[in-house]
DNA sequence: ATGACTCTTCAAAAGAGA
């Protein structure tokens, strides 16, 4: 079992991209953020006749995160994060698929910080914190992929000291994704890779794709009912410097179907 | 320290992204 995460930047506009990769990878479960689509664009169509089912929750010019998956068995739970009737944005959509509970987010960008943005997103943070807590009271595998806009430490970043001001690293942004994890959760790269340089995320700009000037940022979080099923993870870095890409890479992970009992 | 790029929209300039 394959879940993939991948902010493809414009649903619409990247389609010949998000096609392309879904082909090749044929991930099982994907989340989609950043789709910049209200509801009614969203490409179902197109995303069917790749073999792909899907629920969203779109919105106009901004935001919006979809979940596919291969087989018609999508049991939406919730399209929005509790904890704020006002919230307008649509950064969270929750399914359970296959007994497994998926939640895709993308978390606010938080920019210029410190400022209402960077309240918003420290605020986001904290209901999905909470959100987090009661699903890991649950005891049920939860899989939490996204956009969370946090590089957790100075490895996840390029060049650290110029990102110290930043909302995406921020003392306070990194402190609520560090009391985040130690819930209880597993940073399924991490686990596997806890020394290695690892990125998500190349800007447009100043060709930091080819320079490697990338941020980690799109993670995976694995609730203990399902961290010892991870056997890989990685980043299809390559699809980075396809024509008309996200400036994301999509990450994925492997699950294995039934875990060892060594007792 | 700036600005580099790319997306979106009552469709030209502007906001957002990270």
């Amino acid at each position: 079992m394959r879940i993939a995460t991948y902010n493809v930047n414009g649903v619409n506009g990247r389609l010949p991209v998000l096609l392309r990769w879904l082909e090749q990878t044929a991930p099982d479960i994907v989340c989609l953020q950043e789709l910049k689509a209200p509801q009614e664009k969203f490409p179902e169509k197109a995303i069917l006749e790749a073999g792909y089912h899907a629920i969203w929750n779109g919105q106009k010019s901004w935001n919006g995160v979809a979940i596919l998956s291969r087989l018609d068995n999508i049991q939406e739970v919730r399209r929005t994060l509790p904890g704020d009737e006002e919230d307008t944005h649509s950064r969270y959509i929750e399914a359970i698929i296959d007994g497994i509970l998926v939640g895709c987010l993308y978390l606010p960008n938080g920019n210029p910080a410190p400022g209402p943005k960077f309240d918003y997103k420290l605020s986001w943070f904290e209901r999905f914190k909470t959100h987090a807590a009661y699903l890991l009271s649950e005891e049920v595998p939860v899989v939490l992929a996204g956009d969370y806009n946090v590089m957790p430490t100075e490895l996840d970043v390029y060049k650290p000291e110029r990102w110290l001001d930043d909302a995406l690293f921020r003392p306070e942004t990194r402190e609520a994704y560090k009391t985040l994890v130690d819930q209880g959760w597993t940073d399924a790269l991490r686990k596997l890779y806890p020394d290695e340089v690892i990125y998500t995320f190349w800007d447009y700009f100043r060709n930091a794709y080819g320079r490697n000037a990338g941020l980690r940022i799109d993670h995976f979080l694995l609730s203990p009912q399902i961290a010892p099923r991870l056997k890989a993870a990685g980043v299809d870095r390559d699809v980075r410097g396809w024509e008309k890409s996200s400036d994301h890479a999509p990450v994925w992970v492997e699950l294995s179907a039934l875990v060892w009992n060594s007792s």
